[in-house]
DNA sequence: TATAAATGTTTGGTTAACATAACATTTATG
DNA sequence: CATAAATGTTATGTTAACCAAACATTTATA
């Protein structure tokens, strides 16, 4: 294959920004690019040639942007490792919604494809399994606070989990 | 503080190894972190500088290096983070040892301290509650495999749970 | 349709993190 | 203890990712 080497971290969110405003407005424009990422817009420009080299996205100096078959597979790869990594830290281990989304942004690139297909599985295992279902997730919130018993209501919890299971 | 502004990943991953040699051997040496880190040494030495400069490595030209007061805090305190993510990737996520460790060298960087923290709780909470131990692990282990069944044994996985906690 | 405003590009920096290779110092050994 | 081998440093160069500001093009509007 042409483009088997490993994209930057940046180059990534590149990827994965214009697969947004394509989402949004059909094609994405420098400016607005610039502005999600919070950098200038030369910059951009710079990196859009870069992407354009690598047959990633369609561009042809102060044209609109778009994202070529491969470019989009890489974008909706991590797009989707963003969207479940941010569930996992929300749902699961409880993050807020801001945090989550930012540690996702980070997340999605250092996380290996092994170790991200796990966490898919988990999330679906917790999600399906009749051992860890909402009071199981209530009592991992209820374990974190300062003041956490000791496992008391354990067997009442356990309890409701078999009669729900009849 | 003087000691404010966030290191690099890199700086981290310096002091990180400086202190794993200092366990070794007492002290590190140049060679020793340039293999380590699979770099040239005269990259060391640069960086080695810029450590110094922050005041988190002892470091003359020439002479051995040992981690500062500061140095030694942070250094252990992404120690910390490594041995509790790769805990997390291996026991939880069911990653093999060395893949593990290798991400768990990237994501001790990139997790923010309130996700971590919570992976901390995670952790305890998984090890602790009755309704999660060794037999909900292997379940999450069977539920992996590609002819895993729909919950079929959970009855018994449920009394068993039940049980235990009599 | 001129021209101003908005948008995009280019040029010339900067910085961090590396490499390579020549040079300096330290350490080990004949 | 002299010298070779090992180790460490310096100087110079590269690359990726950015910025700032001058410049070019497109678009909107008077």
């Amino acid at each position: 294959m042409a483009q088997d080497k490993q994209l930057s971290e940046s180059l990534e969110d590149y990827l994965e920004i214009i697969l947004e405003l394509e989402k949004g407005n059909k094609v994405a424009r420098v400016k607005d690019i610039a502005e999600k990422m919070g950098i200038q817009s030369g910059s951009v420009t710079s990196a859009l040639k870069n992407l354009a080299e690598k047959k990633l996205i369609n561009y042809e100096p102060y044209s609109y942007i778009t994202l070529t078959e491969s470019g989009m597979a890489i974008a909706k790869e991590m797009n989707m490792r963003h969207v479940v990594i941010k569930d996992f830290l929300s749902r699961v281990l409880q993050i807020d919604e801001k945090k989550a989304d930012e540690t996702a942004c980070r997340m999605e690139h250092t996380l290996d494809k092994k170790s991200f297909g796990m966490i898919v599985q988990f999330i679906k295992f917790i999600d399906e399994c009749p051992r860890t279902g909402d009071d199981w997730m209530q009592a991992f919130i209820n374990s974190c606070k300062p003041d956490a018993d000791d496992w008391e209501k354990c067997k009442a919890c356990l309890s409701q989990c078999s009669e729900r299971l009849k």
